[in-house]
DNA sequence: GCGATGTAATTAACATGTTAAATTATTTGG
DNA sequence: CCAAATAATTTAACATGTTAATTACATCGC
């Protein structure tokens, strides 16, 4: 058709557009373009307020139960906790029965930060769930917990 | 109950398990786990895989135009690009019409490693949707997106 | 024509993702 | 009790995410 270009239709792939991995990332995308303003409001990146809402919720954590609940790798936590550290927002202190762990908590500062968030986050989830649909937002985290529960006992052995 | 901590449980706040944005990580991480050791075998990380399949699938694109279909912004792709055509598997181009334009080819090398690549992605995929089952696999897409067309057309205005 | 405005792409700066390697502390086996 | 194996965390190195600023080109309006 286009006489300019050399280029051949794709074979036999999967389209971009059905891949289940790129969906994900763009329904992310889209709902964190609705948090991240928030945060940013309060100076904090998406992970960094991953660390301080599971801090609040599960209470005091060390780094390898932190990592896994927050969904962010050792190597990333152990930069992103410091500088929460450096502001106040979190404390570190060494297990006593195992000099190698580190539990992390909640600071006063980092609480109050962490209750002022969350009431506005609140606020524009509900916003999403508007947007979405009661019944759709519903479905979506049900199917979701299918997909983590199903892919996630797999342990990919491929 | 614990006597350690002076830790007090969360007010009235969503828990961290009810997040759609925290669960579309959590699956999205599960299923490149599956993906990312056959990449890596390309020495091509998940960004630079989307390039390369986007060029593919949709032919010779502008800077802008990739980094909406491949979900990069464009800070990202001014870097990863280059990276490519040091290899020899993208070709830039400006365009006549507009100079500040540039457009973004797949080599024929580049061709090649896709065409070799994309051949086992589509067996780790199926591998998925056994994983998943196929009716749980499309219902995921199909409901992801309803998800990405009614957030996306809302522009986040709060 | 020419300056003001707008747009495509890049650069800059800092935080995170990803893998490998190193550190330090614990545990295990002899 | 000590050397080897393990484990939790960190560091290193490079690529990407995110926002702001910059550069280069194009277009509008006079």
């Amino acid at each position: 058709m286009s006489p300019k270009a050399s280029w051949t239709a794709p074979t036999a792939v999967r389209r971009l557009d059905r891949s289940l991995a790129f969906k994900l990332l763009q329904a992310r995308e889209l709902v964190m373009q609705r948090f991240r303003p928030h945060l940013r409001q309060y100076d904090l990146t998406e992970q960094q307020w991953r660390v301080l809402r599971a801090l609040a919720e599960f209470g005091p954590r060390e780094m390898r139960d932190l990592s896994e609940r927050c969904c962010i790798l050792p190597p990333s936590l152990s930069r992103t906790v410091p500088m929460l550290e450096a502001r106040g927002l979190v404390a570190r202190q060494t297990v006593d029965s195992d000099q190698r762990r580190i539990e992390v908590s909640l600071t006063d500062d980092g609480r109050t930060l962490f209750n002022i968030a969350a009431g506005e986050s609140e606020r524009i989830y509900a916003e999403m769930g508007d947007a979405l649909g009661k019944d759709t937002l519903a479905a979506t985290l049900e199917l979701l917990d299918t997909v983590i529960t199903r892919l996630g006992t797999g342990k990919a052995d491929g």
